[in-house]
DNA sequence: CACATTTTTGCACGATAATGCATATTATCA
DNA sequence: TGATAATATGCATTATCGTGCAAAAATGTG
């Protein structure tokens, strides 16, 4: 429990172990264990925050990534940013294009944000994509079909992979559940990696609109190289820094306006 | 499942994920499960919503976007003909069936009217009601591909009979254009009532909820005879003599209790 | 070793956030 | 319509936070 002499980076470093095991520290307890001040825990907190390593909270902190679950399906985590990323990727969209879109609560935001007069074909493997979708004039959807996967939203097995067989779009938005600039895109599902790689070799142009947080993850099944990418959407927030491993000269980065203009 | 200590960020974050994974919150569970006031639990609410990451409702909150989660929520619950005919046709249903969809707003209710422990696989050739069921947790969702007709709503074509090919539903509700006691069951396309046919064919029951307007309508092409009918759902208000016309030996009945009943 | 400098830590205190209770108001249902 | 449950509001209480400041420890320097 209590160590003897606990050096400052130490504690930190617990604290971040602590954090990624149990999602949360509490200040107050973090204060027992070290038999130190809740002063100090606070200063460590802030550091680390300050440092992008976790989320200040009242009481104690939190983790970055809201996805450290199983349950990573969050379509109403931070709606406005989302639409905002959305906004910007459909801009990607030419008329008369055959355009897959994968599953995801980002890549549903892009679903919405589609300008209502365009002429598309949609195809997307996700029932909830395809019901925002359905009732769109202008809109010639395509739905893959297959067991719907109740963590990802969408089909990924094995009807779903032929269903995707013969169809070539134009530009394929792919759902990314971490996106590293040297590891790639990245899933948290063999068989979601597996449809999603099929899709990024069937597709011409390949695009992945990432909230700050995707940036920021790692994911134990690898789908692609970043290299496979011609575009990447980001939000208006993400630190230059990251923006800069990311240099590449087949990759076009496009930054979203910050969603000041939709209350 | 109370915590001992909870930080309310952490609480709130709670919230959003049982509001993606039930579609809905409870001010007295959450309270209950939280081991806090009711009070605490509506400021949540209240400054989720004011984040557009909730709708409040009367006692409690439901997902900001209208087709995630199931509906089925007894003060929301508006007295509605189809939600009430849609909960009487859920009835129909047993643990453990393969269950057939078809595409339309009252097929729509029964999948919002589906009880929230049910274990079933439910099969659908409509994004919508594949929508409605995805994150619920009991159900195995399988989803017909295709070309989604945007005047029906749902997968009808070549694709979509493929799909169907090798499921046999132990119970299929059939969307309904038409109901009549002679012509039988019809609908408006051909492309449709072709895939109607199929469904009909490969399931081992038949069912159809129909509002009281189906029971006048006639369409041009037919699907099925009322005697290849096992069930039919009718409204309270139905008229007796239109009733009378189904008199049928094979042909169960089914009355729904008037909008607005809590069984 | 002596001394200055930096870092870390703990404490005090005003400010802020969170919670629960009491009461008035509103929504829903019979 | 009235009855009941849910909600909003104001207020008191408690917990937590930020800041300034000083003491202690570590570090660097001659």
């Amino acid at each position: 429990m209590s160590l003897p002499a606990t050096l400052p980076d130490e504690r930190q470093r617990f604290i971040i172990d602590r954090l990624a095991r149990d999602g949360r520290v509490v200040v107050a307890d973090l204060a027992r264990e070290f038999a130190t001040s809740e002063d100090t825990i606070r200063r460590d907190l802030r550091e680390l925050a300050a440092n992008g390593q976790c989320r200040r909270v009242y009481g104690g902190a939190l983790p970055i990534s809201p996805a450290s679950g199983p349950l990573a399906w969050r379509v109403i985590e931070a709606p406005d940013r989302k639409a905002a990323l959305g906004k910007t990727a459909a801009l990607l969209i030419e008329p008369g294009q055959v355009v897959f879109i994968d599953a995801g609560s980002t890549n549903l935001a892009i679903a919405h944000a589609l300008p209502t007069a365009l002429a598309v074909t949609i195809v997307t493997n996700a029932p909830s994509i395809a019901a925002a979708l359905a009732s769109r004039p202008g809109v010639e959807l395509i739905v893959i079909g297959g067991r719907v996967d109740p963590r990802i939203g969408a089909a990924v097995g094995a009807r779903a992979l032929r269903d995707m067989k013969d169809i070539k779009p134009d530009l394929a938005f792919l759902g990314a559940c971490a996106v590293d600039a040297y590891a790639g895109v990245a899933a948290f599902d063999s068989e979601e990696a597996e449809f999603k790689r099929r899709v990024a070799e069937a597709a011409r142009v390949l695009a992945i609109a990432a909230t700050d947080e995707k940036l920021r993850t790692s994911a134990p099944f690898c789908v692609v190289p970043i290299s496979a990418l011609r575009h990447l959407v980001v939000e208006a927030t993400v630190p230059a820094q990251t923006l800069l491993e990311f240099a590449n000269a087949d990759l076009i980065i496009h930054r979203a306006s910050p969603p000041g203009d939709n209350p």
